[in-house]
DNA sequence: GTTTAATTTGTATGCGCTTACATTTATTAA
DNA sequence: TTAATAAATGTAAGCGCATACAAATTAAAC
């Protein structure tokens, strides 16, 4: 036994002392890397935030105790030390909506990238209930929020600014917005639909629109249209615009009740492309020809809508770029430098 | 200025107090709210996390005190005294398609109800990046972790185990599973469809996969499909199996390919309803009749299967019950209990 | 009205890290 | 070679909270 020990000790190395720090079997701390290390925690610390600022020798030192105790810096305390938690929180309407999917996911890729993890919570379009997740996400100590939309309570930006938070509003832009924002114009962008079904003759519409209430983007797109298609003198009537969930079923059904009106319409705008391709698939469901009978015509240009057949008229907006851009701008925020605060993106008519 | 001053004074209150201690500007602390209401930084911390340990008069005014501050814990500060970071973290392949989102959304809307927040990241069916989307969410501190599917880098679980951080495994379920998981048999499901198209009379059939490497689900799906061909004595050869990625456009192109065989499959059995729906409006595009010339079967019902003409028979998934209870588990194992470590859902044929 | 027990509150320590500052070591200039 | 300077490392002080334990208060029992 005695000998057996003293061997032990004789090849005493990295290895063994990770074991017999480790003997209570918990998470190796900075001081134990560093004892073992043979260094203090300060250079330890230094080797994982400023790696540069470490001598070759040591720096390799300590990577192999960090390896060797399977070392991972508790969070908490690096966030308490540092005032970082390198944490950005959003929050979005809901997921179930695929218009948010790839936004979300470019957004959070980057993040990822630049070492951030994504903190994510959904509203239900319910202003309230976004505020009350914002204030969770300060009380995780997110270091940056990204909303969606412009309209936001204003204790949401009092709360942000109050304790120095970044933030930046997505999926619209207007040119005038007091706030951060990455995203394009949806009014501008919802009046070259309409535009676009007049050159091709139509004078009867109708719309179909997300609930406008509480979501400014339906509201801009609705507005669009009903503006774009004033201009031409056309003046839509009430039971002509139908406002409904982003659900296919609500779709159908909108469509399905503007075409048993007397004088049905022989285009639908749709502001989103859920409600379009519900609209379309009613069609085709009821045996009515489109564009034929009545063209339809959608927002958001997702996946789906290009492999419709026909396929959706639609406005195509860059979202991955979106949630790109609205993720750059907070990590240059959070790293100091300063950037545009308006960033708008330019949406494209396909057809 | 004088008697101004004064008059402060004499109205000195919670409010005033506020101000004064805030002058720097900087975040109120628990100090300051028990300055301010008159009692020991343990009260506050009380008040905050024991509430009814603390009678109420003393109570309310520390809860006024914490309003008139805008007093927010330092979320840092509380992980690294409490050990508990009160964050959940998700690593789910992608939110691009659509299968994920109706789980994701209620898996954190049961975490939000439950005082818990969720870190989602994503692997792009990368098992090598899971792994590492696993070690940036413990380095996070996050409590306990959630996944999905069965078959995971054996260094995650050794991980998350070592460090006692709960984890459940989702969108699969098997019984000799050896780790908490909550789902449904991917193998056993995938068998019914076939079952059904020959019970309808089919003999030729074709598959459209998900890529089955690095993806359990996928290659469950794609066995338990071929197993039940099998049984009944059809056995598909290498050319009627196409594995793509889900995407509508891939399953367009697979469509395209089996339709344009020497001798065309009638019955086509999609893993995934975006490859379905891919091939139906591929088929659609083509001028070729579903059901009479070919039928047309997925997995998972998202919301536009049942939308389609003809409608897509698929197979039902409850998404929602499967985010809550996997929330529900990992709560449960967070608040100390001993919830049900395996929890097998129920699926449901739509024709 | 005491004594004892139960409840409420305060005191004080430490969680694990970052960082200002002090000290040491390496590098350059003279 | 030595002095002056720059770079690397160590020392030690918090960051803001939770909580074990001690002290004080209140309620219950006698």
């Amino acid at each position: 036994m005695r000998i057996h020990f003293y061997t032990c000790m004789i090849t005493y190395d990295l290895k063994t002392a990770a074991n017999i720090l480790n003997l209570a079997n918990k998470p190796a701390t900075q001081g134990d890397v560093a004892k073992a290390a043979g260094v203090s925690t300060a250079t330890v610390s230094r080797v994982i935030n400023q790696p540069n600022s470490v001598r070759e020798g040591i720096r390799l030192q300590v990577q192999m105790a960090i390896t060797e105790l399977d070392y991972v810096a508790d969070a908490g305390a690096r966030a308490l030390a540092s005032k970082r938690s390198r944490c950005i929180g959003a929050v979005i309407p809901t997921l179930a909506n695929a218009i948010f999917a790839d936004g979300i996911e470019a957004f959070e890729s980057c993040l990822n990238q630049a070492g951030f993890s994504l903190m994510l919570t959904t509203s239900g379009y319910d202003s309230q209930h976004e505020l009350t997740q914002v204030k969770t996400l300060i009380e995780r100590g997110v270091d940056a929020v990204m909303l969606v939309g412009l309209n936001h309570d204003p204790l949401i930006y009092k709360l942000l600014q109050q304790r120095n938070i970044p933030y930046v509003l997505t999926w619209a832009y207007r040119r005038d917005c007091l706030h951060p924002c990455v995203g394009f114009n949806n009014y501008e962008a919802a009046k070259l639909l309409p535009l676009h079904l007049t050159s091709l003759g139509h004078q009867r519409f109708a719309i179909i629109s997300g609930i406008s209430e509480a979501n400014d983007r339906a509201l801009d797109r609705l507005n669009g249209m009903k503006d774009a298609l004033l201009a031409q003198g056309i003046r839509l009537s009430k039971d002509t615009i139908i406002e409904c969930t982003y659900k296919i079923e609500a779709g159908r059904e909108a469509c399905r009740a503007l075409l048993n009106l007397p004088s049905p319409p022989t285009a639908i705008l749709c502001s989103n492309d859920v409600l379009a391709a519900g609209a379309l698939l009613e069609c085709q469901a009821g045996g009515i020809k489109v564009p034929d009978q009545v063209s339809i015509a959608g927002f958001d240009d997702l996946a789906l809508s290009a492999n419709l057949t026909p396929s959706l008229t639609t406005m195509h907006i860059p979202f991955k770029l979106m949630g790109q851009l609205s993720a750059q701008y907070l990590i240059d925020r959070l790293a100091g430098t300063s950037p545009q605060a308006q960033q708008q993106l330019q949406v494209e008519l396909r057809l």
